[in-house]
RNA sequence: GCCCGGGUGGCGGAAUUGGUAGACGCAGCGGACUCAAAAUCCGCCGGUCGCGAGACUGUGAGGGUUCGAGUCCCUCCCCGGGCACCA
């Protein structure tokens, strides 16, 4: 309520502000039909869902990005509640990650201590900004009632054969005992400490997030996003073209399979790659090569993605001592092993074109192999294009297909090779499965137990029917092991309390390190588990199993966390059917384009999934997606502690208010920009704060003597009011804020210079403001005879007559050069225009002893007179 | 190397998508108020020339299209982001 604050006091009002929202739970997005009050359950407003992507509460609390975004996503809430919508605008935590458990490992404190701790930081200093979060609906990732239902979801994947188990190579640093991130790892060593790292296979879940390819390519076309971004997703599942084409090997029954984007150059193939992996190696390599193969094939396997293909790197290789046969030209062709070949790309063996490929060309250079080119171009001096060539051109060398397009060669050669049952035009994605175990302690613990092969025959029941079609077995030291999934009935399956957050020895995660927790009695039929370390065999239902010990990634709670929000306290599913189909999902999605890829694809996927399953109606999770820019120190530079240019907004609210803050937020520049912060420059903001204050209230605190209840305004200022209307509403809709402020700047100088307003435009104004400074907007609004909150208080409308302009300023230009200006009406006829600018001295002056050759006239605009 | 963005006053940025470039704000300068300072209010504020009216010039550089280009086309330079041996 109101307070007795006489000049503008933002500390004051701002609290007392924050207070009467918290009480009145005035931004409680409601649940229409499962209500629990009746006036409720009918509420027919139309849904508007705005969410920001949801921190990471990290140890150093909010910087001054977060509230960047979320000061966005905050007006737009606002002004959609005051539009009528049922806003629903939620605020939650994304808190499983390294940072607590690396803080665990430092001085023994249990991660879910710490993560409480950054939360209630979080959660304070954000709601220092007054944003209309409805803060019944929080929710956090670590907490077992939410990630229940991420384990629910990953067991619906492993029952539907999208998750399976691969032994996959991860960095691990002996001398710390411990399974390193790519980002942890700088040149060999670790991060923390320097210490040699190296590779090693160790088991991994493994999501077949290739299945959804096409798809996930294909619904891109449906979203209002960042064209950037889309191109990103898009380039990141590389979707290509080609073809696979079999080479027989020269002396034996084997065949090679390899993927091509250039069939039309057949010909032109003079030796064969595989990748170091690629299962055939050992079969090809003759005894002769042996040990330089294997010498390699060794070299190969320690080096990291990144290694491999460090451009600065010249190329590497090893003749295998075999050969193909080019089935264009039946000539003997050599197979060599290199390791630019990648196995996770295509079949892991290529054709290698030299003279039309730059890594082909640079290889056979360095190891002497032919290059024979095969598509002609002229350069632009009319010589042969120097090679390598890759662009298109005319086939050359290629016996019947010599002088066809190369386009239309792919065609061709394609067709050839398939009626000769020796190749196919093939689609190919540069997308790869997703990688989704961690050895860490501070994530979902995975709910799956593996079991041995005859009692995996045995499981019938509740467990059963949680079970892929093709079981998903991996070997451990040695012995074949099958994952069971627990009946999602038994969920959540919590982590283990521990003493050391170490991980274990063996490079597996920290729970390995738990052993009443690891081993486990499985009932056959229940799925119900029960310690086994001492205890006997329960009965003959009991088989004994391991728990899977990796944990999920921190991308699986942001995976489907804004669905969650429509239900958070739903304890049978994931979400409820009416919430779903009511709330659908967010209209409107703020947040950081640092996710543009990993975050925003991992979601989609999911949520194609669970629309596959029938958990949720539609196909896309993000429909109009928006990227804040980052905000740059004072320096320009990124902010960060070792420059010293960090900017803490607690410090600001402190001394300018929240509202001064959120304003100076947004006039900053647009909102996908990166920007500078210039200390000065909220100086401007708040000015204009508090001159609004002092032109509606007067030094006693009570509503300004200028304003008026039974006058009306100008027509000039009645005119800028609607303008402002219109241009606040519009630029919101755009998410062009800092115009918006612009235009409600003009009009607060205009007011100011008028010794009358009527109580109707202050209060107009005050509602434009909210949505902006919420605070100042309701002190203001209740000062002025409203009733709070003014959020509640309907959007107003501009009149468009008002709008229609009698008299407009136009220029008159002579040649295209300014020579002046006229007052005149925006229809007024030409004749009238030209006559009126003829009499201007100015003009005239320019048209002396000139003729006029041509005349332009634009209406409202501009009029030209072109002379020589 | 490839793919996206983007270069406008001292600074952050406007410019209804081809129609008077520099709105709004910061900083600066001048003035009013004050014993004084702060705060506040008023005015000026791209560059060059001019006492002035005004003239010329100006949106990264160069060229082009147009009556007219910050905006469209071509070439180049610089900055930011993403990908990086994907055959």
């Amino acid at each position: 309520m109101a307070t007795n604050a006489t000049d503008y006091d933002p500390a004051q009002i701002e609290a007392a502000w924050q207070r009467y929202w918290e009480e009145n739970k005035t931004f409680r997005a409601i649940d229409p039909q499962t209500d629990a009050t009746a006036a409720r359950r009918d509420d027919d407003r139309s849904k508007y869902y705005v969410l920001d992507m949801f921190p990471y509460p990290s140890g150093t609390g909010l910087h001054i990005g977060h509230p960047e975004g979320y000061t966005a996503s905050d007006i737009v809430a606002r002004y959609r509640r005051a539009r009528g919508y049922n806003v629903l605008h939620p605020m939650g935590w994304d808190a499983f990650g390294l940072p607590a458990e690396q803080y665990a490992v430092k001085t023994g404190t249990h991660p879910r201590e710490t993560t409480a701790r950054n939360i209630e930081n979080f959660r304070s200093q954000i709601k220092r900004f007054g944003f209309s979060i409805d803060w019944d609906r929080e929710i956090n990732t670590t907490d077992p009632d939410y990630f229940r239902w991420t384990q629910w979801i990953f067991l619906q994947l492993f029952r539907h054969g999208l998750a399976y188990v691969d032994d996959r190579p991860v960095w691990f640093c002996p001398a710390l005992g411990t399974v390193l991130a790519n980002e942890e790892v700088i040149d060999g060593k670790s991060e923390v400490g320097g210490h040699p790292v190296e590779r090693r296979a160790l088991r991994q879940w493994v999501l077949r997030i290739t299945r959804y390819a096409d798809r996930l390519l294909a619904g891109l076309k449906n979203v209002d996003w960042p064209e950037s971004t889309k191109t990103q997703q898009i380039n990141w599942i590389g979707r290509s073209e080609g073809a696979s084409i079999v080479f027989a090997l020269a002396d034996r029954d084997e065949a090679l399979d390899v993927y091509t984007t250039r069939p039309d150059t057949l010909f032109g193939a003079t030796y064969m790659v595989l990748a170091p992996e690629h299962p055939l190696v050992p079969h090809l390599t003759k005894p002769e090569y042996r040990d330089a193969v294997e010498g390699y094939v060794r070299e190969a396997a320690g080096k990291s993605d990144l290694d491999r293909t460090d451009l600065a790197k010249e190329k590497s290789g090893v003749f295998s001592g075999s050969y193909a046969i080019n089935p264009a030209t039946n000539e003997k062709i050599p197979v060599w092993i290199a390791d630019y070949v990648l196995m996770s790309y295509g079949s892991g063996a290529i054709m290698a074109v030299p003279a039309h490929d730059e890594r082909d060309y640079e290889f056979a250079i360095e190891f002497g192999l032919t290059v024979r080119r095969v598509i002609h171009k002229e350069d632009s001096n009319g010589a042969d294009h120097p090679l390598p060539y890759t662009g298109e051109g005319t086939m050359i060398h290629s016996g019947a297909y010599d002088g066809i397009a190369s386009q239309e060669g792919r065609k061709r050669i394609i067709a050839d090779l398939e009626k000769r049952g020796i190749g196919r035009a093939s689609v190919n994605f540069r997308l790869r499965d997703w990688l989704f175990s961690r050895q860490r302690y501070w994530g979902e613990p995975f709910p799956i137990v593996w079991v041995a092969d005859t009692d995996y025959e045995r499981i019938g029941g509740n467990v059963a029917t949680g079970l892929p079609k093709d079981p998903v077995c991996a070997e451990f030291n040695g012995e074949k092991r099958y994952a069971v999934p627990i009946p999602t009935s038994r969920l959540p399956v919590e982590l283990p309390e521990l003493d050391r957050f170490q991980p274990s020895e063996s490079g597996e995660s920290p729970l390995a390190n738990s052993r009443d927790w690891l081993h486990v009695w499985l009932h056959s039929e229940s799925g119900e588990t029960r310690p086994r370390m001492d205890e006997n065999r329960p009965g003959d239902a009991w088989i004994a199993g391991v728990r899977e010990t990796n944990t999920m990634p921190q991308w699986a709670g942001s995976c489907w966390y804004y669905l969650r929000y429509c239900d958070p306290h739903n304890n049978r599913e994931v979400i409820g059917s009416d919430r779903e189909r009511y709330w659908g999902v967010p209209d409107l999605y703020i947040g950081g384009a640092e996710h543009a890829v990993l975050h925003l694809l991992y979601a989609r996927f999911w949520h194609l999934f669970l629309h596959d399953i029938g958990v949720v109606s539609t196909e896309e999770p993000f429909t109009r997606l928006f990227h804040q820019g980052i905000i740059l120190g004072e320096d320009g530079e990124k902010m960060s502690k070792s420059r010293g240019n960090v900017v803490n907004p607690d410090a600001i609210i402190e001394e300018y208010g929240a509202d001064a803050l959120r304003m100076y937020l947004m006039f900053l520049g647009p909102l996908e920009d990166a920007k500078p912060w210039n200390p000065k420059g909220i100086d401007g903001p708040f000015r204009f704060l508090r001159r609004t204050w002092r032109a509606l209230i007067d030094k006693d605190g009570k509503p300004s003597t200028k304003i008026e209840t039974d006058s009306g305004d100008d027509p000039e200022l009645q005119r800028s009011l609607h303008e402002t209307i219109k241009k606040v509403g519009e630029d919101i809709d755009r998410l062009r804020f800092n115009t918006a402020i612009s235009q409600m700047m003009i009009l607060l100088n205009q007011l100011q210079k008028t010794d009358r307003i009527s109580l109707e435009s202050a209060k107009t104004f005050v509602q434009l403001l909210a949505p902006f400074a919420p605070h100042i907007a309701e002190e203001l609004w209740e000062r002025l005879g409203g009733e709070p909150s003014v959020s509640d208080a309907p959007w107003p409308e501009f009149d468009k007559n008002l709008l229609e302009v009698r008299e407009v300023t136009i220029g008159v230009l002579v040649n295209g050069r300014p020579r002046g200006e006229l007052r005149t009406t925006p229809d007024a006829p030409e004749s009238e225009v030209l006559e009126a600018a003829r009499k201007s001295e100015r003009v005239a002056a320019h048209l002396a002893d000139k003729t006029v050759r041509k005349v332009v006239y634009v209406p409202g605009k501009i009029l030209n007179l072109v002379v020589s």
